[in-house]
DNA sequence: ACCCGGAAGTTGTCCCTACAACCATGTGTG
DNA sequence: CACACATGGTTGTAGGGACAACTTCCGGGT
């Protein structure tokens, strides 16, 4: 464990990321909240339901489209079947799989908040943003994330979103 | 609220932000704790105190400095005084206000965590990304915190560590 | 047919965080 | 001096996430 310390420019990347991670989410979070009753997390769970044709997807697949582990998207999907916004079926095909199905009402929501999230991100990152940062941050995000996905589940979550640096 | 959609670029690069966003802060968080038995956001708030020259800060510098709210910051500092990494005392001169010191046992817990961590960023940040994503990286993260830091709190905090883009 | 390993989910528990309410002290203004 | 208001900080509580243990079920080998 013997690693040399980082120098004055990496030391100034580290420390804005890691502002960056402390605050970002709980801005958005923030938001999505006191509007539409939604935590971030959430919001990604409707996304990804409402996007697939099925407008179902499996918790394993929810979970990796999320970046979620499955103890925790369980919870999740759990206290959401109890305000409605979603169902939970056992698949006949798999009886340990569980399906995910996205209510009308979910749907409702999430077309609800959509508007008010994308002002958000809009407001707080895109926006601030040049289109040549844009693309710069894609493929810097795109290394970091291969450095973290070792089991490669996400991998399948953002390929669909496929931009300049796909 | 009419706010238009996000286009693929966009799209492409807040997907993989809200990603990154959801997994890197886990996975140094996880690190700290299994090897230090320290929260990340310990970890910060050990090396704030630990780089001051009094090794003690005000809790409501030291909140700005560690991007946290003072009832957060708060909680924290209470549980790592009954671990006996920091002490508080009231200040004499402002009878509101309480100085959090680095204890040695404190001291001594961040410059054994501190090996391990610095590993970590290396291997799932500085070290996966060219010197060139580094410095871009920096530009952008400044650029959104600017535009998350309405209050100016933390501006304090990073424009130490001020590499190439400061 | 049986057994064993692994995959899919669920549940329980503990810790951490956000939010709001609250207390105490300082500061400015008439 | 008295008042209102702001500042610094703490506490209570409710809710979300991490981790580990457990159950059920599939599949391959013998």
């Amino acid at each position: 464990m013997d690693v040399p310390w980082l120098d004055r420019i990496q030391l100034a990347a580290w420390v804005r990321v890691a502002a960056l991670l402390e605050v970002l989410p709980g801005t958005l979070d923030g938001q999505l909240r006191r509007d539409a009753d939604v935590t971030l997390f959430e919001y990604f769970v409707l996304a990804m339901l409402s996007e697939s044709p099925s407008r179902s997807l499996r918790m394993s697949e929810l979970a990796a489209q999320t970046s979620a582990t499955l103890p925790r998207l369980s919870h999740v999907v759990k206290r959401m079947e109890s305000r409605g916004l979603v169902e939970r079926r056992p698949d006949p095909d798999d009886r340990r799989a569980t399906t995910c199905v996205l209510t009308d009402g979910g749907l409702a929501r999430i077309e609800e908040a959509a508007p008010g999230h994308v002002a958000a991100v809009r407001e707080h990152v895109v926006d601030v943003l040049t289109p040549e940062q844009l693309t710069q941050l894609t493929g810097i995000a795109d290394a970091l994330l291969r450095s973290l996905d070792t089991s490669g589940g996400m991998a399948a979550m953002y390929r669909r979103y496929d931009g300049a640096a796909g």
